[in-house]
DNA sequence: TCCTTTTTGCAAATAATTTGCAACTACTAA
DNA sequence: TTAGTAGTTGCAAATTATTTGCAAAAAGGA
């Protein structure tokens, strides 16, 4: 409940507005706790909207935080309600074969990413790591 | 030189013909030292050809291990000729505003992604990684 | 040089995602 | 509660990256 709640918050402080498919939309990627695609987001809704107010919703709720984005790298955004509390910052173990993904909240040392910024001066780092392999049953 | 040449060693070996296209696609990549889109590569030739044969050839480089492929995350792949001796393994820090690319050699270490693997019963890993900044310019 | 197999160019097909626009609806001010 | 305004939605068409079918062209061996 409280992530609709907090959602209500976030989307009056700038001026949007609290639809149905917004609130599906949320209902949906609360219920699960791995990353969905778009399309897998809009077959799932109850009350069915249309896929381009999918992608709108998306991008509004990546804009304001809610949700993470990740790349698995087959031409396929997925996307994660970020939990309250946390920073959304984790990673994915997925199965080359079945596409199975195991969540991943293990990462490398800051200090890499640091060495890495001042090496090349650059700031603000970020970094995008998904693990890829074989998994049990594929074996 | 040499990459031509075992080039047209691999080729031969796997029945495949070398060709006008191919080899001015790899004199491409060789002039190159960061990742090109099939788009770049394509307006690089000097000797035009499909768009659809650049497309075709990426991908038989690719299996042949000649190339690697790389995905920052914006919907497009690039491309790396891999060095002779060189594995190919490494990764890219890339500016989030002008997309400056520079090639990072570090990378953490195996012994993460080894737990990972053991952690979940997963073989064969591999990753993807790429960090995103602010280069010296756009901060 | 001839023959077989691989390649290429071209156009059309896919797929994911974006966008224009008119109809519609949530929120707010009265 | 209601009207007005600004944000949203559905629908269809446009974009972009990539793939594919197919007939014509080219490569490499005999």
């Amino acid at each position: 409940m409280d992530s609709l709640r907090q959602f209500t918050h976030r989307l009056r402080r700038r001026d949007r507005r609290i639809t149905g498919p917004r609130q599906a939309i949320l209902e949906t990627l609360r219920a699960q706790e791995h990353p969905l695609a778009i399309r897998q987001i809009h077959d799932a809704l109850h009350e069915p909207c249309d896929l381009a107010t999918v992608y709108r919703a998306m991008h509004m709720l990546e804009d304001m935080g809610m949700v993470k984005r990740f790349d698995f790298g087959d031409g396929t955004a997925r996307f994660e309600l970020i939990a309250e509390g946390d920073d959304g910052h984790h990673h994915h173990l997925i199965c080359r074969n079945c596409a199975t993904v195991v969540e991943i909240e293990e990462c490398f040392s800051k200090k890499l990413e640091q060495r890495i910024a001042n090496q090349n001066g650059f700031t603000a780092l970020t970094h995008k790591l998904e693990f890829f392999g074989l998994c049990p049953t594929c074996q």
